[in-house]
DNA sequence: CGTGTTATTGACCAACATCAAACTTAGTGG
DNA sequence: CCACTAAGTTTGATGTTGGTCAATAACACG
């Protein structure tokens, strides 16, 4: 699997690419790059003039507010763009960083933008890639905003794995979250600590079993509904979990 | 003020425009109608053939979560465009609905299309227009995730004081903010017994003073600073605040 | 094997929810 | 103009969720 292959991947879960697209893909350059667990891709402030792609490992976006709490905004995984916005805002308002040790890739921004002006189809998915990415958040509002801790964390749960099995990076049944309880916590709300409590009663409720960060769903259907999740607000092209 | 200038206006808080790109804008068919309060100028699952634009009163997004609770997820003043993105997505994921009387204009996907096929600096303002509402969706997150209570509803009086003076919608210092404290809390998460008790604690401390739905700020850089707000998020093109 | 990080546990506390009632206000019809 | 009504605000009492602190246990890695 290419590294071009996972972006192309990627952009398939939003809409089709024909073999002119994907050849107009391949000829983006990738200045590659690793980065340490818990290192900055980007940090808030900055003013990017390429996007990025992750390669490999798991990265988030995430701000800061007063009293150094940490708040993740969203995650992302191997084809994932998380700073196309870059292309049309100029400074960056929040960070992104290294939830594993990651492999990047960045294209200028005028790369980018020579590709789009020349392919509409290609034009056409990156924005609604932003504007799914948009609906993410929206989700993110309303269940950090009106729902429990344990429903939080089920529906974080619920969102990675679907999307992780449209860009088959997991087997069925198997999710591989590679946060710690402090991280999920600064994804979600709670405290690291209860953070752990409420894993602790997943695990009795039967809904996951856990060994390390590797967490295997075992009781898909109930922690669908413990999380009250439903897959529509990622307009997913492909599979349907419903 | 014509309804045209109102979209101009708020298209101008994020790049300029020129005279042509007003015309263009002023060709664009406007489909009026009124709504009373409460009512849904659209719904989840909609599939709409037509942008939204606010002319006149306060619009709002939201989710319904399990047990019929309700978030609002973000505040559309005279201007916005609050379901731009239903240009690319076909279904709405959220609904809108009028938190004052409103009347709004609809213009058909196809006008828009056509328009920002054109004209290429409209097609990046309305991109921008996008992203911008993602960045606010963002700043959310870190506010209702990582925020108390206070923090979190000065917060939002930041953001609808500092959005709508760049509309030129309010006078210095004051702030028309026409939602019940229910309709507050469904925006910022505490319930509505909460954020009575929050907004005496808010007057008391002399952040503001309120009569009905009316707050005047009175100490904008107490404000600020309670609620750590910092406009960058809105990445506006004019008037800063810091 | 030691050392740092993460997970877990228990005790206690603060923020906020819920419930229920009273009060205020604005609008409506007689 | 006033009684009536409905919606919203305010208050008090009480309960729950989740935070904080501090200590211990389990790992992971060099």
């Amino acid at each position: 699997m290419t590294d071009y292959h996972r972006l192309i991947r990627r952009l398939e879960t939003i809409a089709g690419l024909n073999d002119e697209d994907k050849l107009a893909l391949r000829q983006l350059p990738l200045r590659k790059r690793a980065f340490d667990e818990n290192r900055d891709l980007s940090s808030q402030g900055d003013k990017p003039t390429e996007c990025c792609v992750i390669l490999e490992g798991m990265a988030a976006r995430y701000k800061i507010v007063s009293g150094g709490r940490r708040q993740i905004i969203s995650l992302h995984f191997a084809g994932d763009l998380p700073d196309l916005q870059s292309l049309y805002l100029d400074r960056m308002d929040h960070g992104l960083f290294a939830l594993t040790p990651v492999r990047a890739a960045f294209m200028p921004h005028e790369s980018v933008r020579a590709l789009i002006r020349r392919n509409d189809r290609i034009n056409d998915i990156l924005i609604r890639y932003a504007l799914i990415d948009a609906a993410i958040f929206r989700q993110w509002i309303a269940n950090i905003g009106r729902r429990t801790a344990y429903e939080r964390i089920a529906h974080v749960f619920c969102e990675v794995y679907v999307r992780m099995r449209a860009l088959t990076l997991t087997e069925e049944g198997s999710l591989h979250l590679p946060m710690t309880q402090a991280e999920l916590g600064d994804a979600t709300g709670p405290s690291p600590v209860h953070v752990n409590r409420v894993l602790q009663r997943m695990r009795k409720d039967g809904l996951i079993v856990s060994r390390g960060d590797i967490h295997a769903v075992t009781n898909w259907e109930r922690l669908r509904s413990a999380a009250d999740f439903n897959d529509d607000y990622l307009h997913l092209r492909q599979l349907r979990t419903a």
